[in-house]
DNA sequence: TTAATATCAGACTAAATCAGTCCTTTATGT
DNA sequence: ACATAAAGGACTGATTTAGTCTGATATTAA
């Protein structure tokens, strides 16, 4: 179907929450939660996935929360979108070292060679927004 | 995830089958689910789909079967996913007449409009590239 | 040093979607 | 009539996604 997952999505909402708030201090997983309506515990994995990618860094206690690790003209969005799918591809043989075990179609599929085409093109729309462009 | 379907991709496969056999009569489901390894069951409907939306046109009965209704050159990729693919957005809100009934988000929702316009990109990454271009 | 705050992390459940199957009907050519 | 093949709907099972629950660790402030 073609659509991002409501990780992906909760991700680029924390990353522009975030931004906003620019460099005053840390936004908590609660504030962002609250903000945008988005489940506190989802919300939260999200912001933690995007410190393990370092898009952003983490405090903890009283006071933490999490902040950019980067200025937002130099986050694109599949850096964010990458930090919460492990997949981000439209057909499981675009996966880097896929093989018949991936696809019953492996050796008489006729449409990879253009779907890997497509897939670069998506990647290169993914690839040239910044996060500053989404503020 | 941003993946296809396996309908969208049966779809692709059939079109191009049908395009590769040229103007030389019809192929019937069980044929092209034999030669690409679909389920015939699966790839009739897909076939199906493709008629409704005058990619193909169908015959019934002994000799039967399926071809093209136009030419490779003039048919787009987005029109052979949108013939199997209902919704073929990135995020539920890009549909044209949701509310705030599709996503909770919909009034505090900030990415909106920068994920239309990347939607707007994918969509003419699919609508540019023709079926003769995968053969 | 205790209490409150907030991240970190993994297991788990529920809901939604997708893929695939089954069955019946309708149409066509021999 | 009979074989073939599309049309179409209902249904099931598998997979994926979304969201929840529980507990641990680290930090600050009183």
């Amino acid at each position: 179907m073609l659509k991002l997952s409501k990780k992906a999505e909760y991700a680029l909402m924390a990353a522009k929450y975030m931004a906003l708030k620019n460099s005053s201090g840390f936004s908590t997983a609660k504030e962002i939660s609250e903000s945008y309506q988005i489940p506190y515990q989802l919300v939260a994995k999200v912001l933690q996935n995007l410190v393990k990618s370092d898009i952003a860094v983490s405090a903890k206690g009283v006071n933490g929360g999490f902040s950019l690790a980067r200025k937002a003209n130099t986050i694109s969005l599949i850096d964010i979108i990458r930090a919460v799918e492990t997949n981000f591809k439209i057909v499981d043989c675009m996966q880097a070292n896929s093989s018949s075990a991936d696809c019953e179609h492996f050796d008489c599929c006729k449409i990879k060679d253009p779907l890997a085409e497509i897939q670069r093109k998506i990647d290169k729309v993914f690839t040239e927004t910044l996060l500053v462009q989404i503020l």
